[in-house]
RNA sequence: GGGCGUUUAGCUCAGCUGGUUCAGAGCGUCUGCCUUACAAGCAGAAUGUCAGCGGUUCAAAUCCGUUAACGCCCACCA
């Protein structure tokens, strides 16, 4: 073995192996292929009841967004996911983890044709549907390749035959069957609705697809005239140009400044169209502003809501681009800074401009085109929220989905509770395209198909929605039949991603993936979609299946940089995973995620810029060292027992290797003769350690895990355990050396899956695989937390003997003697004491006289003394001891007040009052110790 | 405006049920070591008004209130 650990081959290595050898298929898989070879079940170590009545365990991967290479949220959720699903299976459960990606319908077409733009400086216009359509396909196989081999990279025990994206039959079909049933159900309806309209896109975007920016505008007030030339309202507006859409001007109903107004028309500029002046306590905000508001209905949200309740004239003055359109009149064609300059140009020229000020607003802009949102009038289809929200909340609220952290159900819980309707269709190209087909009239000739329905919109047409087959323009005779141009949310195939990808297609559970996996078990996931993804995923899993798609919801840690800020290409802070796995490995980069993943909502990583070897420029993190070093020190550990081993031949090996049984299940006495304190200890640590690891990994507290097995391998095993063995391997000792870190390979795995893998079979070549073979069960019989405290008084002595030798230098080579006076047999524990601390000679006894020049401590069994003739350095020792004192007199003084309060004395129990005053004589004895010590010094 | 989070060593963070096993870890810093598993290592050392204020309690980093700073989500801004 090499000394240092190297992750490259052994990485790929095990890749090819887990494939081939089909580790990561549900075993209910294997079940069936071997269904007619009984020997090969039995090959396999599978045992077909077991399999049949194993719990599931199922999970689906959040799909990423075919956009971009993945980045560090995606190793660090996908990390959290393979640690759940490689534990589970190790548990014996039937585990399923199914992986895929998301088509990201605006994201990724904007991404094309901004490059169609740059390379040939061409619109999609100019290529036409089809054609940019079959370009996306294109980017698409090369994004999701690249993200399928990072995902393996990482080692993410996905199904990769499972693999689905959300455009693909499996899920279309799925997405038929839930438009259909939705449209039959009258829960999907179309109508004229204000939605936030991308100018550049020309598409519509949802709420959640836009972010606002403060910008410095200014705030016009111009006159509005009365029709019959008797004066004018001041009114004051932020977007002039609106006032060719106004169809009203609102006031405050008890205004006494405007009242007399009320019901008057008035004369829009320009375009010389009579409107009312409208009474509206609810648009109005007498304090602000004039104390009164133009009305533009087709522009503005608030005057939409207004101009329903008044049923005002809607009247669009945009066209798809953003540029003014025909209602506008003599401004039609321009658009943006030119509109409003030359609106408010006209304004002054006919006299109506009353001021202009500076204000601050904030601006709509997309997420995606970063050009500004105009609210726009257009035709869009919704989902009505009312009841599927409703049911998805009492998910929640009755404790059927779980949220981890808790405190993230409130997310959920606030967002469905305002029962927003959901606008559902995109003007884009790339995604599932609505199936519905519009016609004049109705066609009754499709009046008796089940799998076809349609009803009569608002406007007069017929709208036709086919569940299956795509209906041609002369379907029905003497009409024709035109498709929705128009795209599904990018959410709404996702919202399906749980039963799409086991196949749903239809009603109930009717396919054979969904009766074993569905409900799945988790969902992990960023705390930024908990609205947009997770409540919609429940919504429609309980409205097609009758069910919630998860039990449990695990909401990770945001990554950010070392100034909190997010990862971003623009700031180029990202840290990209591969480029963690070339130059840490694999392993290292996942440990480290899961270090990070605590309760916290955000996770800090300090981001560094370095040049690797072959002149790559990368960001890194040192925090990725922990993992690397870590895994290295086992594998040193390793390295160290591989020769007791012999590669299995060897009688010790042998009763470890052969059949496995061993694991984490040390025997109770695997000792011929009585078992020495170390022994025993580690014992007690290994398997609390596997308690502890368990109840970990169960909780989601995966920070925890990390460091639990860190400690226990660093510490433990390796600083103390190994310390005192290596001189002396015995028969004993070297099992319980390899049955611990046996254990450790199975826990540990999880989390470093290829180490443990490497090391499995580098030390034990016979046993089965990490990833197949059971997770270790504590034998809580070992656990022994009297002979863990007794340990620990014999290693403060270990402890007290290196800082001495600290102080004075003395090297680790260069025996020193030891004296203890105390009132216990040590003799169990010579070893550990001349071992770990270089000890020539030892001697204990309560009757210990203390020698000439030597240092001293007070321990917990005794007193320690350490002749040091020629080296003692009186001052040094003064120094030390008078420091001692001082310590525990101080915390001698709180102590005595706290026991001389009779409240503490009345009300505390007497188990802590009882233990206060064990300190008090601990620390008395402490202070007699060292001033008796501090008087021989002279 | 509504909701949520964070503030503990120079940095990144633990500290879940209040009690010196609670003031911790890793990195960094300092000292000494190439001690035959590991220098990606070993041994030692230094470092903190647990953001401020107030309260509950015999007892508060921990519970409650409040202030401040930073951050996230939602809503709104004629």
């Amino acid at each position: 073995m090499d000394t240092r650990y190297n992750h490259k081959d052994i990485e790929s290595k095990w890749l090819s192996a887990w494939q081939a050898a089909k580790d990561f298929k549900p075993a209910s898989d294997k079940l069936a292929a071997s269904d007619n070879a009984a020997a090969a079940i039995a090959a396999d170590n599978t045992n077909a009841d077991t399999v049949k009545n194993a719990e599931r365990f199922s999970v689906v991967i959040p799909p990423p967004n075919v956009t971009g290479a993945l980045h560090l949220g995606h190793a660090l959720n996908n990390t959290i996911q393979d640690i759940l699903v490689r534990y589970n299976r190790k548990l014996g459960h039937n585990t399923l983890w199914i992986p895929g990606t998301d088509h990201a319908g605006i994201a990724t077409q904007a991404v094309v044709e901004k490059r169609l733009f740059q390379d040939e400086k061409k619109t999609r216009h100019d290529l036409g549907r089809e054609e940019l359509v079959k370009r996306i396909w294109k980017w698409k196989d090369e994004y999701e390749a690249r993200i399928t081999g990072q995902l393996k990279s990482l080692g993410a025990s996905c199904d990769w035959d499972r693999q689905r994206f959300t455009l693909d039959e499996k899920c279309a079909s799925a997405v038929r069957h839930t438009f259909f049933n939705l449209f039959k159900k009258g829960l999907i309806y179309r109508g004229k609705r204000l939605v936030n309209w991308d100018t550049h896109l020309r598409t519509a975007v949802a709420d959640d697809e836009i972010y606002y920016e403060t910008v410095k505008g200014h705030f016009w007030t111009f006159k509005y005239p009365l029709a019959d030339g008797s004066g004018y309202i001041p009114v004051a507006t932020t977007r002039p140009e609106t006032i060719l859409g106004d169809t009203a001007v609102a006031v405050h109903p008890e205004d006494d400044r405007y009242k007399k107004f009320i019901g008057k028309t008035l004369l829009v500029p320009f375009v010389n169209r009579e409107i009312p002046v409208i009474a509206d306590g609810i648009l109005v905000d007498r304090e602000f502003g004039t104390g009164s508001v133009k009305v533009t209905p087709a522009h503005d949200p608030n005057d939409y809501a207004t101009g329903l309740r008044h049923k005002l004239p809607m009247i669009n003055i945009l066209n798809e681009d953003g540029s003014l359109g025909e209602n506008a009149g003599e401004f039609a064609g321009l658009r943006g800074e030119k509109a409003r300059a030359a609106v408010v140009e006209g304004l002054e020229k006919l006299g109506l401009l009353l001021k202009v000020e500076d204000h601050e607003m904030s601006v709509g802009k997309s997420d995606r085109s970063k050009t500004t949102i105009e609210p726009y009038l257009s035709d869009q289809w919704f989902v009505k929220m009312e009841d599927l929200a409703t049911r998805a909340m009492l998910a929640v609220e009755n404790g059927e989905v779980k949220f981890t952290p808790a405190r993230y159900s409130k997310n959920y819980l606030n967002w469905l509770g305002e029962k927003r309707d959901w606008c559902i269709s995109r003007q884009l190209w790339w995604g599932h395209q609505i199936p519905i087909w519009h016609t004049t009239a109705e066609p009754t000739a499709l009046a008796n198909r089940t799998d076809i329905h349609y009803f009569q919109a608002e406007n007069g047409e017929w709208l036709v929605c086919s569940l299956e087959r795509d209906l041609s323009e002369n379907e029905v005779e003497g009409l024709t039949l035109t498709r929705d141009p128009d795209v599904l949310d990018t959410w709404f195939s996702s919202a399906l991603w749980t039963h799409s990808t086991m196949g749903w297609h239809g009603a109930g559970k009717d396919t054979s993936d969904l009766q074993k996996f569905f409900p799945t078990s988790i969902l992990s996931t960023a705390r930024d979609i908990i609205s947009l993804w997770v409540a919609r995923m429940v919504i429609f899993s309980q409205e097609n299946l009758g069910e919630v798609p998860f039990k449990n919801v695990y909401i990770h840690p945001t990554v950010l940089d070392g100034q909190g800020r997010r990862m971003s290409k623009s700031l180029g802070n990202g840290v990209d995973p591969l480029d963690i796995i070339e130059k840490y490995g694999a392993d290292a980069l996942r440990f480290v995620m899961a270090s990070i993943c605590t309760e916290n909502q955000d996770a800090r990583l300090p981001v560094k810029k370095e040049t690797l070897e072959n002149g790559k420029e990368i960001n890194t993190s040192e925090k990725f060292e922990i993992g690397r070093n870590f895994g290295n020190k086992l594998w040193n550990a390793a390295r160290f027992l591989q020769p007791f081993l012999d590669g299995g031949s060897t009688p010790l090996a042998a009763t470890l290797c052969a059949a496995t049984p061993p694991a984490g299940t040390p025997r109770n006495a695997p000792f011929d003769s009585e078992p020495a304190l170390e022994d025993s200890w580690i014992l007690s640590r290994l398997n609390t350690t596997i308690l502890s690891v368990t109840e970990s990994i169960e909780n989601y507290r995966f920070s925890e895990y990390t460091s639990i097995l860190y400690h226990f391998v660093w510490d433990d095993l390796c600083s103390r355990y190994l310390e005192i063995k290596k001189g002396s391997i015995s028969s004993e000792s070297g099992t319980i050396l390899t049955q611990a870190l046996y254990t450790v390979l199975d826990l540990l795995h999880p989390v470093m899956p290829f180490l443990t893998e490497e090391l499995n079979e580098i030390l034990f070549p016979n046993s089965e695989r990490v990833i197949l073979r059971a997770f270790p069960k504590a034998n809580t019989a070992l656990i022994n937390p009297q002979i863990e405290k007794q340990f620990e008084a014999v290693f403060s002595i270990v402890e007290v003997v290196r800082s001495v030798r600290g102080r004075y230098s003395i090297l680790p080579a260069k025996k020193i003697d030891l004296h203890l006076k105390t009132e216990l047999n040590v003799e169990d524990s010579r070893n550990i004491i001349t071992d770990l601390a270089g000890i020539e000679k030892f001697e204990f006894s309560a009757t210990l006289a203390k020698p000439n020049f030597c240092a001293s401590a007070v321990v917990g069994i005794g007193e320690v003394f350490i002749p040091l003739e020629g080296i003692l350095d009186k001052a040094t020792e003064t120094a030390r001891l008078e420091k001692e004192i001082e310590k525990a007199k101080q915390f001698l003084v709180s102590l005595e007040k706290k026991l001389s309060n009779e409240n503490f004395v009345k009300n505390a129990p007497p188990s802590v009052i009882d233990g206060e005053r064990q300190k008090i004589a601990t620390q008395k004895d402490i202070i007699e110790k060292n001033l008796q010590a501090l008087k021989e010094m002279e």
